[in-house]
DNA sequence: TTTGCCAGCCGCCTTACATCA
DNA sequence: GGTGATGTAAGGCGGCTGGCA
């Protein structure tokens, strides 16, 4: 499921009757937004997660191979160092060249193969021209990339860089990452919408089926000699102001109704015919899914 | 000021691979 | 061990935006 705190908009509807309140949560904010959701989180700001490891390269590169044994295609060749070559490419570019323009991102050079081996740590005589050796990213790997994700879901080109340096892997990778990551919130959030959808379906289903049965037995009343002749004259339906429920003229409610003795001058009136009286308690039951009593 | 080009990013769809039952 | 289902990293494409000449 998808936790509250990642959904910038919420939804809850209480279902009527027999039907249990199941809260569902509407995300309906385009993910640029997000990130005013994420700032009322109280966590480590992004630029102090990344201090720490921009302070001590050497001890951030140690840290990320300790956490990063047993995955050695993430490992980063010695000697070579890859983020840079896929990173910065020149003082003036503050983005990877890897993910520059479409033409120019994937050559089918040297570079790009070399970049490609690089990140997995697979020599040239391992790697065949077809193949797609897959990573796997540790558990920790994941667990940072979360953390993340849950401060910004997306980022800019020096989180990235800090983020791959602090990971032990390329720019790219990170990038990817987040995109599917973000592919993936949204398929749930999707999922959750459908749902939600889906029980508004049922319950408006269930409603309508509900009124047509009113309406059925009303129109029953109505044909009905006997009780039509006893109906009450013509008279309007009041409205109060305040809590915008509906007011039957005593004479119309049995019983009389305490809340709203009578109609107040004021008051809206709306022109019904004589079955105000049969109509009020729908009238009141309608104002109530509008106003639900807690 | 407008226009065209380019770089960079993102969403979406798809593919290929790893893992698990 | 083989197999289908599932999860996910990565490739590819189109669209959008901002900078620049």
């Amino acid at each position: 499921m998808v936790e509250k705190e990642d959904l910038g908009l919420s939804l809850s509807l209480s279902f009527p009757h027999n039907t249990p309140p199941i809260p569902l949560q509407l995300n309906l904010l385009p993910s640029s937004s997000s990130h005013a959701a994420s700032d009322n989180l109280h966590k480590p700001s992004w630029n102090d997660a990344f201090t720490s490891s921009d302070r001590d390269s050497e001890t951030c590169r140690f840290e990320g191979r300790s956490f990063l044994r047993g995955i050695d295609v993430n490992r980063l060749p010695s000697g070579g160092d890859c983020e840079e070559e896929a990173g910065v490419s020149s003082p003036n570019s503050t983005i990877s060249s890897v993910s520059g323009k479409r033409s120019e991102r994937e050559p089918h050079g040297e570079d790009h193969d070399a970049d490609r081996d690089c990140s997995r740590g697979i020599s040239d005589e391992e790697d065949g021209e077809t193949s797609r050796k897959k990573l796997r990213l540790s558990k920790d790997q994941s667990a940072i990339l979360e953390e993340s994700f849950k401060e910004h879901n997306t980022l800019n080109p020096k989180q990235k860089m800090a983020l791959a340096k602090r990971l032990g892997l390329r720019p790219r990778q990170v990038e990817v990452w987040f995109q599917n990551r973000r592919a993936r919130t949204k398929l749930k959030q999707t999922e959750v919408d459908c749902e939600f959808l889906k029980r508004c379906c049922e319950n408006l289903t269930e409603e309508n089926r509900r009124l047509q049965k009113e309406v059925h037995e009303l129109r029953a009343l109505k044909l009905s000699p006997q009780l039509y002749m006893q109906m009450t004259p013509p008279t309007t339906l009041t409205m109060c102001p305040s809590c915008e429920r509906v007011a039957v003229p005593p004479y119309a409610a049995v019983g009389g109704n305490r809340h709203h003795p009578m109609a107040q001058p004021h008051a809206r009136s709306i022109p019904v015919g004589r079955w105000a009286a049969a109509a009020a308690p729908i009238a009141h039951r309608a104002f109530d899914v509008l106003h639900p009593r807690s």
